[in-house]
Order: structure tokens, then sequence, then C-alpha cells
DNA sequence: AAATTGACGGTTA
DNA sequence: GTAACCGCCAATT
């Protein structure tokens, strides 16, 4: 009963970690992976994002990669996440200083 | 089983 | 600050 720590664990990890992203903040593929145990799996978050049931209302557009841009694929994600309220560059990239997701985000509470 | 590719990251030029 | 190259890990052909 080998059930060791495959990739499929990874992809539930991503795919439960990108579930918790709050709106108006993002995450990098290699930021996704470092959490996950994996900071080398950058380009495999991107794979379980492509590869994310849409049943899981998985808001991959809430992923960027590590320069802040959406996906080279959705730049209408761009829309999406201004509409949250995330704030743009003029190079088009997502202002990461000030929404690149953290723990402390989520943990400051109360 | 081997080689190529790929929603990427980091470092060097 | 921008451009190019290499490196990491698993999937696909």
């Amino acid at each position: 009963m080998p059930k060791v720590n495959t990739v499929k664990q990874f992809f539930e990890d991503v795919y439960s970690i990108v579930a918790q992203i709050p709106e108006g903040k993002v995450l990098s593929y290699g930021q996704v992976a470092a959490l996950t145990g994996r900071p080398r799996n950058a380009r495999m978050v991107g794979q379980a994002m492509w590869s994310a049931p849409e049943k899981l209302a998985l808001p991959c557009h809430r992923v960027v990669n590590s320069r802040g841009c959406t996906a080279p694929a959705c730049p209408e994600h761009r829309e999406m996440l201004e509409r949250e309220g995330v704030t743009f560059r003029i190079n088009g990239c997502v202002d990461m200083n000030k929404h690149t997701w953290t723990i402390d985000d989520m943990t400051i509470g109360s």
C-alpha cells in the first residue's frame, strides 16, 4: 500500500493553498510550490492550475509568475484581479510588494 | 527507456 | 533595468 508523498499529494496541497488566497492578493508559482514543500516545482504548479478541475473554483487567476504578471495565455485575468482590488503597474504586472500574499496576512486577524 | 517540452525561478551578462 | 542562459522536476511523446 505504497502511498508515499507523490505528486498527487502535491497537487492537492497546491489546490488547498490557491483556494485560500484572499481577494486582492496574488501568489507566484514558486511561492506556492515553496508552501507545498517543493520550491523547485514551480512549473509543476502551473501544470496543476491548467489541470485543475473547474469544480474546485480554483482562482488560478490569482497565481502569477515571479514577475507578478498574469499567466502568459490568460492576460484577461489581469482585469479579474483589478476587479478584486489588485493594482497593476505600467509594465502590466501586479504590485507584488503589496499584493504578494503571505501567511502573515491571514494570521493577523482580529 | 530516452529525449523533448513546459501557466517557472534565479543568476549572469 | 532589460536580455539571455541555465537549472529543477515531472509529464508527454
